[in-house]
DNA sequence: ATGCTATTGATAACTTATTATCAATTAATC
DNA sequence: GATTAATTGATAATAAGTTATCAATAGCAT
């Protein structure tokens, strides 16, 4: 892109200040807050340029739509709350030696996705 | 359902000898070498009764189309091959004690996804 | 402020995986 | 072997997420 408008720095801003993956539709409704007249079109295609140039990166759960965060995060891993549905990042890492595959299996990366309840969504006791 | 026929054989026999959990076209694959005929509609016929009896589950991975295992298998995670594509079980736990979440948070359960090359798949050296 | 053109908004089109439809086939019973 | 209804195969239909289209809008340079 090569104009700088309301629109991308609306959703830029929303991915920016959630400090979590946030969903596409997340993106539309913290955007149309700043631009009411936000389309899930411009989304798309902002968060396609805006993962083209590095800027953001998509988070990837099973059976899931693609949600979306900051690069410069580094490595985490993700929670996810079964009650509201909202992903937390998780800034820990596993150590390596506790990840066993059988030999001549080489490991290039991996995903850690926890489930659970968030701080916000623990029954009433 | 209530025949016993060469389809669902075939399709349960597959996954059962596989020892990893199969695609539906693996399994459509695998199924077509003992049912010529069988077509993609039985394959997920059968995968869904199957689920619904509980002699299979559900592999999920993100991104990605499920892909069916044996059910007695117990805990364990699983480990994909960036080459040949293939998913295999990996029958190791993760100590608990390992998983750090923020006070508050609650885990119910996770997924680990391993992503390498399988002992097929090395580079030549 | 004007003009040019990238960007937007509304919506249709597309994609991929899965499910529904229905005539033909076949397993199970007699 | 004939009967009958469950199952199958071929394909159309569906679903959800994403992308394409195009006239209208609005950055940015002048």
């Amino acid at each position: 892109m090569e104009r700088n408008t309301r629109q991308r720095n609306a959703i830029l801003d929303a991915i920016s200040e959630a400090g979590r993956p946030l969903s596409t539709q997340e993106i539309l409704a913290a955007g149309q807050a700043v631009v009411p007249s936000l389309s899930i079109a411009t989304v798309y295609r902002t968060l396609k340029d805006l993962t083209a140039e590095s800027w953001i990166l998509p988070v990837k759960l099973p059976g899931e739509a693609d949600r979306y965060e900051m690069t410069q995060l580094g490595d985490h891993y993700h929670f996810k709350c079964s009650a509201c549905s909202r992903v937390f990042d998780i800034h820990e890492r596993i150590k390596k030696s506790n990840l066993l595959v059988p030999r001549d299996f080489v490991i290039e990366k991996y995903d850690l996705i926890l489930y659970g309840r968030c701080s916000e969504c623990q029954p009433k006791p």
